[in-house]
DNA sequence: GATTGTTTAAACTTCT
DNA sequence: AGAAGTTTAAACAATC
């Protein structure tokens, strides 16, 4: 396998940038770490076949500050506001490419052009004329050779800058600040960036966090890592593990494409106690920004679908933002419950898995994490031998073994619970493109507001009222 | 009976 | 320290 990457663009900042790929077999993982790195613009390029891969920074580009870990991942500085094309191959050729832009993952059908602080991204034909119906923020720029590509949308230039975590850094007390909740607006932003979907402008520029220290590769969160190791929960919140579902499958999922999308991409829950699936239920109950609309009469099976309320969440947000300049409300919830009701018993059980445990911001890409073809997916209800969530006090002794689960097969899904994933194009297509604002929208709104600052909170709404 | 969905509440975490 | 957000636990109703 090689990484091919190509720098484009002349550079203006720094930012770092996290490849992740997987080597076919697990013992070429070094193998073909940084194969083939190439610099188009300074017609260089770095080759190694080496196993132990040994970056000699003379035939890095100047501004690619460094190249380390290259071993199942491999991280390297590469400028920020540089277009970055990144090949994966193996021996039978080309397997995927993706572009790169200011930490957002772009799939490949999306090409990009960067102008003078500004990117263009093309959008795809297919969903071109809806697009363009509904904002006249799109042009028409130029005609590619592939008749797919046609229009292009204007973002403006604003570069993320977000401490990233490694799961195997050893300062991860230190670095795992603040990356909860709000934050998690940009993993929906590459989350979403599925194919044919048009690219919302990208956060504003957030401040660097406080008391930040180490490097930037010791902040990098591999994605993969909490794919592939389940012995570390994914520092992602409930309701972002179900917007990052949701973004892969069209915003409207059902309860166990939920779960089942959880677990298909993140190891931890697999193995872990099912009671995380109450917590699900919980978020999509308690979250006003999932809705659940109920399956038609034609359509049989269990639970109706969860979507994502876009329009709530933008009223939340802005609502969020309004308290946030004047006085919190007070809120005593505890104080008053307490004086109304009586005290619930003790807990009888608690995950000690992620006690001090933080929640992370990451430079995620969802696209490598892996897309779950739920085309195959199994509903729940099928696995007998590995129950899912019943009631909590009996679900210690219920808990699958992981080599179960591990060859848990996805026979066809009899009940249509699944959205497919060519959902997200229909509906991104028949709604206005306001509805499409899912990313930044999500971010505002899921996420507390109290990382962003004035800034970006000023242009966040003059992005907002600009549509 | 199992799953889905709602609600309550305590514990925990993070921020101001 | 308090407010606000998140997680975990639990009870229970509705539905399939």
């Amino acid at each position: 396998m090689t990484l091919e990457v190509c720098n484009s663009m002349e550079t203006i900042e720094h930012c770092d940038i996290q490849f992740n790929f997987q080597a076919m077999e697990p013992d070429q993982e070094t193998e073909i770490a940084a194969e083939n790195l190439q610099n188009i613009n300074k017609e260089l390029m770095y080759q190694t076949s080496t196993t132990d891969v040994d970056i000699n920074m003379e035939y890095l580009p100047a501004d690619i500050q460094s190249c380390v870990e290259i071993e199942s991942s491999n991280v390297i500085s590469i400028s920020e506001n540089q277009i970055v094309e990144i090949q994966f191959q193996n021996e039978t050729g080309l397997i995927n490419t993706e572009y790169i832009v200011n930490n957002n993952i772009i799939e490949a059908d999306n090409i990009i052009n960067l102008k003078d602080g500004v990117y263009e991204k093309i959008i795809p034909y297919d969903i071109y004329d809806s697009v363009k119906s509904s904002t006249e923020s799109f042009e028409v720029i130029q005609q590619t050779e592939e008749p797919k590509l046609k229009s292009t949308e204007i973002i403006t230039q604003s570069i993320i800058n977000i401490p990233l975590l490694s799961p195997q850094s050893e300062n991860d007390e230190q670095n795992e600040t603040d990356l909860t909740s709000l934050t998690w607006l940009h993993n929906i932003t590459n989350i979403m960036s599925v194919p044919n979907i048009p690219t919302p402008p990208v956060s504003p520029t957030p401040k660097p966090k406080r008391k930040h220290t180490g490097n930037q590769e010791d902040l990098t969160i591999n994605i993969n890592y909490y794919k592939k190791n389940g012995d570390k929960k994914p520092p992602f919140s409930y309701a972002t593990l179900i917007c990052m579902a949701m973004g892969k499958n069209g915003n409207k999922m059902t309860l166990s494409a939920i779960y089942h999308w959880i677990r298909e991409n993140f190891l931890y829950y697999r193995k872990a106690h099912p009671s995380w699936q109450n917590s699900i239920r919980h978020n999509l109950s308690l979250n006003k920004c999932f809705v659940k609309h109920p399956r038609s009469k034609d359509q049989p099976g269990k639970g109706g679908f969860w979507k994502l309320d876009l329009e709530r969440l933008e009223e939340s947000r802005r609502s969020k933002r309004r308290s946030s300049l004047t006085v919190r409300s007070p809120r005593n919830r505890h104080a008053d419950q307490k004086t109304q009701k009586p005290l619930r018993k003790p807990k009888r059980y608690r995950s000690n898995q992620n006690t001090g445990e933080r929640k992370h911001n990451i430079l995620s890409n969802i696209s490598i994490c892996g897309d779950t073809d739920i085309d195959n997916f199994e509903d729940e209800k099928k696995k007998k031998e590995n129950k899912p969530e019943k009631r909590l006090q009996k679900e210690v002794s219920l808990l699958p073994k992981l080599d179960e689960v591990e060859d848990e097969s996805h026979k066809e899904d009899e009940t249509n619970d699944f959205v497919p994933s060519s959902m997200p194009n229909q509906s991104v297509v028949t709604e206005p493109v306001n509805q499409m604002l899912a990313e930044d929208e999500l971010t505002g709104l899921l996420l507390a507001t109290n990382g962003w600052d004035d800034c970006q909170l000023e242009l966040l709404d003059s992005l907002l009222d600009s549509l």
